[in-house]
DNA sequence: TCCAGGTTCTACATGGCGTAGAAAATCGGG
DNA sequence: CCCGATTTTCTACGCCATGTAGAACCTGGA
């Protein structure tokens, strides 16, 4: 369902890294000197453009009373990670493969992690 | 980086389920037949150009050797699956966090499948 | 040699996404 | 209350992925 442009990612992720309501200059700026982009300044109508996108998909909140509007992300980068995960799940008929194979997959550490949420899981 | 339309998700499935190799008319006459489609016959040159697509994606192979020629599919479903979870779970920094939501979500049962395969894991 | 089936080429419509100008709404100051 | 400045909405265009398939090309057997 939720499949994200380059921008639109971007855009999340500084809904998700920053502060926790943001204007669509704020973005701008930010999307200005972040990483690769070497300071090219995007319109501000893009960034309200895709905002707005992101908000038809309900990932993405704004209050509407403020006057410049401020934004937020919907869910946590984490959660949205999982319904990621979840939706990849969904139409496969043998799960318990899938999550073998996963787990195959991950570095020692993170399966120490699994193990210690198990457990807390069972103690709770 | 594979985003798959309704039609290639499809075409996929049938090679996944089906038999090891297919070609494009067997394929062609299954999707007739599945689900919603109502039998609604496809152009086999439509089924050839989802193919070949797929192919450059490098979730299928085909055997050129044979006159109609014969598909497979790369990986299994579960394998693919895997690989979504994880391109999903990429850019996130706080892997463990994902882990504990994503297991907080999934059943009783598959809860159960998820300790036995971390046990057998520590005895193997 | 010629055909039928199979494959490749080329093409077009649709829809999502990056991008942004033009126009409308609104807010703060005079 | 009016105006310029700021903000938001509308509209639009190019590009690319995908569904869809005809036209042209190729190849083994009759």
């Amino acid at each position: 369902m939720a499949t994200l442009g380059d921008l639109e990612r971007s855009v999340m992720d500084l809904l998700w890294d920053g502060a926790e309501a943001q204007t669509a200059n704020d973005l701008r700026d930010k999307l200005a000197q972040a990483h690769g982009n070497d300071g090219k300044e995007l319109a501000v109508t893009t960034v309200l453009t895709v905002l707005a996108r992101l908000e038809k998909k309900q990932l993405v909140t704004r209050e509407r009373d403020t006057r410049p509007h401020r934004y937020r992300a919907v869910t946590s980068r984490e959660e949205h990670t999982v319904e990621l995960m979840n939706e990849a799940m969904g139409n496969v008929m043998d799960r318990e493969a899938v999550l073998a194979r996963f787990i195959g997959g991950i570095s020692p550490v993170e399966l120490a992690s699994l193990r210690r949420i198990l457990d807390d899981g069972a103690n709770a």
